[in-house]
DNA sequence: GCAATATGAATGAACG
DNA sequence: CGTTCATTCATATTGC
């Protein structure tokens, strides 16, 4: 049932993505946009409009949500201090909530709080802060910089998308700053026989890790 | 099949609450507990690890569920709004459809399009703040504070819990805020013989209503 | 067994 | 940005 590209009821009280405006989307993310600007969420959710209804609102509450709650559910691990191994009985919990991101929201640890603008990176790689630390930085929060950062392969192929809506047309735009930056071109899905989206990211790589 | 206390097939496809913890849960929502903080998600959870398999995620979901759950249950008809003749008494909540159809609320936030990044505020009511509302009052929200607040006889006796298993103390904290905010203390139940839990309310309902 | 319901889980939207 | 609310999805449960 509603195998559809999407879900189902329709009812249209909220915006319901698609399959094809999550995986969008999904991709961006894991290309390691976080925080698009007034102008990518433009584009995006215009070219979004494309596997259907989306206003840029939805596009922005999806970067808000998906940012917030995986690092809710990244603070796992860590500190554990002492007492209290943890044990319990979950210990299977590593397999099967593992995969996924769902959930585990727990944990917020306290630590870093306040830091201001600066705590938004997880204990992570995030260790290369070359320069002037400007908003672009920040909004350039990788999770695994090192790993499919090269040319990415984000779209396949021509799916089974739905390439005759709209015939929006995305110039590239690049996203996090200067020429070190990766950038996320779109190309028109109605001008070309190409797939839908193409994301093209500059190996830059060496500047993280 | 299933009667036992709640675990039955083992399936572990998701979080199947044993009768203990259901009860637990239930004891401390009715005792007004709603938005537990991380810690305490921790501290319940781990108390309840002493009935059977449950994560921190799982007390969550728990307390938003039944917290949303009572609310929309309590939505009596209340604003019919206008037009819609709504018909009245009529289907006191549609009958069937007690947990479900959106019905008519609709609360239509105006499609403002919201400039990128304003996307956040709507003009909503926000007028009533009638004194310095610090957080202690929002951390407050007691469902019907003049109620039951009082001494509550919330653990009423040392029910049938199955206390032998983790030897788990949790020391007394209080939540939302300073003094005058309700207290919920854990009695270590393998260390003494009273009630797993105890929860004491401090009456506080003065600066509530 | 299947339909109706209760409820765990997920996530869009919004608040502070 | 962290939290919380509201709605929806998915599944276990219960009744017929």
């Amino acid at each position: 049932m509603e195998a559809l590209s999407g879900r189902v009821g329709v009812k249209c009280g909220r915006w319901n993505p698609t399959a094809e405006q999550v995986k969008v989307l999904t991709e961006l993310f894991r290309a390691g946009l976080r925080t698009p600007s007034t102008e990518q969420i433009q584009r995006i959710s215009t070219h979004l409009s494309a596997f259907g209804k989306v206003e840029s609102k939805n596009v922005f509450y999806w970067f808000q949500n998906h940012k917030a709650r995986e690092r809710h559910h990244h603070k796992k691990r860590r500190r554990v201090a002492s007492c209290s191994p943890d044990s319990s009985s979950n210990e299977e919990e590593s397999g099967r909530a593992a995969a996924a991101e769902p959930a585990d929201l727990v944990l917020q640890p306290p630590e870093s709080k306040r830091e201001a603008r600066g705590y938004n990176h997880h204990p992570r790689i995030m260790t290369c802060y070359v320069r002037e630390v400007t908003e672009q930085e920040e909004a350039t929060t990788w999770e695994r910089p090192t790993r499919e950062v090269e040319t990415l392969e984000l779209f396949p192929l021509k799916a089974a998308y739905d390439l005759e809506l709209e015939a929006d047309r995305f110039s590239r735009y690049v996203r996090g700053g200067e020429q070190q930056c990766r950038e996320i071109s779109f190309f028109d899905v109605a001008t070309g026989r190409d797939p839908p989206l193409e994301l093209r990211l500059c190996s830059f790589d060496r500047y993280l890790v």
